[in-house]
DNA sequence: CTGTTTATATATCGATCGGTAAAAAACCAG
DNA sequence: CTGGTTTTTTACCGATCGATATATAAACAG
C-alpha cells in the first residue's frame, strides 16, 4: 500500500548508468542524475540510498546486461574461443554507438578523491574478480589439454585483461569498432597453440 | 625588481604532478593543491594561471621528466629494440614507488565532467601525438626492412600503445612491476619477426 | 469518510568548489 | 629616505556539491 511509485527503477537506473558511463563518478553531479533519471532528489535517495549505493546499483546492473557476454565467453569450449568471445565481445560494448564509448569499470573511477576512494576500491575489486574468473577458466584448459603444460594461466589471464582495459582507453580515445577488431586480431597471433 | 617568489616553481609544479597523478584532474582540489605545493591560492593563480593551465604545465613537465624515455625509445635501432624499450619504460613508470601507480595521462581525466572536457581532450590529443609518433618510426623502420613488408605500422603502434594503457590500468589496480614485465615478455611474443 | 502508508514536491542545509579583491610586505631604483 | 613593482596574506565571492526536513499528494484499509 501507500502512494505508488510514479517511475521505472531499473529504467532511472538505465539512464545513471549512461551517466556514470560517460562522466565517470566523480564527474557526474546528483543534479545530472536526477535530471537525467527524470525523479527528484529525495526520490532517488528513497529508493538507491545515496550517489555512493547507486553507483554500486548501477554497476550491478552493467554486469547484468552490458558485460553478460563475459559469463557466456567463459563456457566456450575451448580457451581460444573463450578469449576470442571475450577480447571481441569488449570491443563491440565499448564501441556499441548506444552507450558512451569505453568502459564503465574502466573509466568509471581510475584516479580521484580520497572522497571516492571506496568507489575506487570496489571497482578495482571488480577487475581482479573478473580475471580470476578468466584465470581459473584457462588452468581448466590447461587440465583439459587445451592449452600447453608450459603456459602461465595468471599471466594469460592478465595479459587477456590488460589489452580489453587498453582497448577502453582506446575507446574512450575515439578508436571505432575496426580498429579494435584489428587490436584482436593481432593479440590472438600471440595466444599459444598447442 | 618586485618582491622575490618565496618558492621554486618547478618544485610546487612537482607536488602538484604528484597529487594530479594520484587522484586525477577533477579529484583534486584547488585546497589539495596549495595545501600539498605549499603556497596560497593568489600565489598558484598568479604563477600558473588557473586549475587547468596548472594542469596542463604539469603534463608538460611530466612529459619532460617521467615520460623522457619515450623520445629516447624513438631512436633506438630497430623497431624491435623501440618497442622493448617503450613497453618496460612504462612498466617501470607505471610503477616507480616514487609516484602514484598507473599514468598520469591515463588515468588524469578519462571520464570526466562537461566542466573538464577540455582537460580530457587534450589528453586525448596527447595519447593520439604519441601514437603517431611510434606509427612514424614503424614506417620508417619498414623502409629500413626492420619490420615485414606486410606490417601495419598504424595497427602496430595502437597495438604498443594499447597495451601499455593496459597496463596504465593494471598498475593502478595494484599490478606490481614483475607482473608488468610479464606481460611485455608475453606481448613481445607476437612482434613480427624477430 | 478517517487513518495509515508511501511517494512526491519544495525549499533548504552546511560544506566545499574554483576563483579574486584588497591590503600588507619585501624587494629595487633613484 | 621615497616611489614603483611584485608577491604574499587575509578575507571573501557566487556557484555548486551531496544530502535532508517538511509538507503535500496519492494510494489502500477500515
Amino acid at each position: 500500500m501507500g502512494r505508488p511509485r510514479e517511475f521505472d527503477v531499473d529504467h532511472a537506473l538505465d539512464c545513471a548508468l549512461e551517466l556514470f558511463w560517460r562522466k565517470g563518478y566523480e564527474g557526474t553531479s546528483l543534479s545530472d542524475l536526477t535530471d537525467a533519471m527524470g525523479i527528484t532528489r529525495p526520490s532517488l535517495y528513497a529508493t538507491y540510498g545515496n550517489k555512493e549505493e547507486l553507483f554500486r546499483k548501477v554497476l550491478d546492473r552493467y554486469d547484468d546486461t552490458c558485460m553478460s557476454f563475459t559469463r557466456e565467453a567463459l563456457e566456450e569450449p575451448t580457451a581460444r574461443a573463450v578469449v576470442v568471445k571475450l577480447l571481441y565481445g569488449y570491443a563491440d560494448a565499448q564501441t556499441d554507438p548506444q552507450h558512451a564509448p569505453g568502459c564503465l569499470g574502466t573509466s568509471g573511477a581510475l584516479a580521484c578523491s580520497d572522497e571516492a576512494e571506496p568507489i575506487r576500491q570496489e571497482l578495482i575489486g571488480r577487475r581482479i574478480a573478473g580475471e580470476a574468473a578468466l584465470c581459473r577458466r584457462l588452468e581448466q584448459a590447461k587440465l583439459d589439454g587445451d592449452l600447453p603444460p608450459t603456459a602461465d594461466p595468471t599471466n594469460l589471464a592478465r595479459y587477456v585483461m590488460t589489452f580489453a582495459q587498453g582497448m577502453a582507453v582506446q575507446a574512450a580515445s575515439g578508436a571505432d569498432r575496426e580498429a579494435l577488431y584489428q587490436l584482436c586480431d593481432t593479440v590472438l597471433l600471440a595466444w599459444p597453440s598447442h
